[in-house]
DNA sequence: GCCATCTGGTTGTTTATTAC
DNA sequence: GTAATAAACAACCAGATGGC
């Protein structure tokens, strides 16, 4: 059964006559007669009961008529919704995020974009950058916001801004109001570090490594939120993102290393050839590219870290 | 005057073939 | 294996004409 053959159909009972229902819909007489035909040899039913000039609609015409509304109706709202998705107005977008970028800096942006498309579905999913980017490998997600991802999983990554990273100290800390602070005045230190896997570790393990530090103390968090509870009860300290402990919980304070700078990239994360999605995607990419990229120009650690 | 049927032109779809 | 192209075929539409 085809839709036009129900636009027919629907326009002569509203027309009132073939003739009109073919001029109203800017066809030949003839095609209308067939249209119909087609509809009764399809459906095995007369829908109208020829009475010389005139037609009336038959008892299975009527029944017809009352489905076909309806059908149309959802046809209608069907190429609204295919409209809105082309104009970027719908769909469904999926992003990934690390903390603390998906707390902290996305719900600005996602909030305003969300309110003008009120149409659009978005997924947010906070994960770590493993997660994120194989998630973004296997399609589960449209694009990620995270570290730069293994190579293996052959994604696209553009870079959107530095991630600056502090120490976060107890305020009765000796190093709490020390001079300079340099990295091998850790080496004695209990460091909190977060999950197996996590970027902000690797890096932090990486930049221990290379001064011949080892960080691993044997206490592992992988919430910033309690990693930061800790630090605050006393039970070390902690290289974290300064966005996420801006300002320092009372009783903590933030500094940073002379000698390393402490910092990890974060970027866009999206799969090889799935760029040209759907316009609300690229909509917010472009916004993610806009807003977060202005970040870097305005760094939270200059106002958040101080002896 | 209105609807059905026939005929010819146009458009769209399917299938086979070729190139990458 | 997939995409592009061309040929054959089918479906559609419009105009002309006939029956009621």
């Amino acid at each position: 059964m085809e839709l036009r053959h129900l636009y027919t159909f629907q326009t002569i009972i509203k027309e009132g006559s073939f003739l009109r229902a073919a001029e109203k819909l800017q066809y030949a007489q003839s095609t209308i007669t067939l249209h119909i035909q087609q509809l009764e040899a399809e459906l095995g039913v007369p829908l109208f009961a020829r009475r010389g000039k005139r037609v009336q609609l038959t008892d299975a015409g009527h029944a017809l008529y009352e489905q076909a509304d309806l059908l149309v109706q959802k046809a209608q709202a069907l190429q609204q919704t295919m409209a809105d998705i082309v104009a970027g107005e719908a769909g469904h977008i999926r992003i990934g995020a690390i903390e603390p970028t998906a707390s902290l800096r996305l719900p600005d942006l996602i909030v305003p974009f969300c309110l003008e498309r009120p149409k659009l579905h978005l997924t947010l999913e906070v994960g770590s950058n493993r997660s994120v980017s194989e998630r973004v490998a296997d399609g589960s997600i449209d694009v990620g916001i995270c570290m730069l991802p293994e190579a293996s999983l052959d994604l696209t990554y553009e870079q959107l801004f530095m991630e600056p990273m502090a120490i976060l100290l107890p305020a009765s800390h000796q190093l709490a109001h020390a001079g300079n602070i340099q990295i091998s005045d850790l080496a004695d230190e209990r460091l909190i570090l977060k999950e197996r896997g996590c970027g902000y570790r690797q890096m932090i393990e990486t930049a221990f490594l290379q001064h011949g530090i080892n960080p691993y103390s044997g206490i592992e968090i992988g919430n910033l939120e309690v990693l930061k509870n800790a630090v605050q009860r006393g039970l070390g300290i902690a290289i974290m993102p300064v966005a996420s402990v801006n300002p320092p919980p009372e009783g903590t304070t933030l500094r940073t290393l002379q000698d390393v700078k402490l910092e990890v990239p974060v970027g866009l994360v999206y799969k090889v050839g799935q760029y040209a999605r759907g316009r609300a995607l690229n909509a917010m990419l472009e916004l993610m590219r806009t807003s977060l990229r202005q970040h870097e120009e305005s760094p939270l650690i200059d106002e958040a870290v101080g002896p």
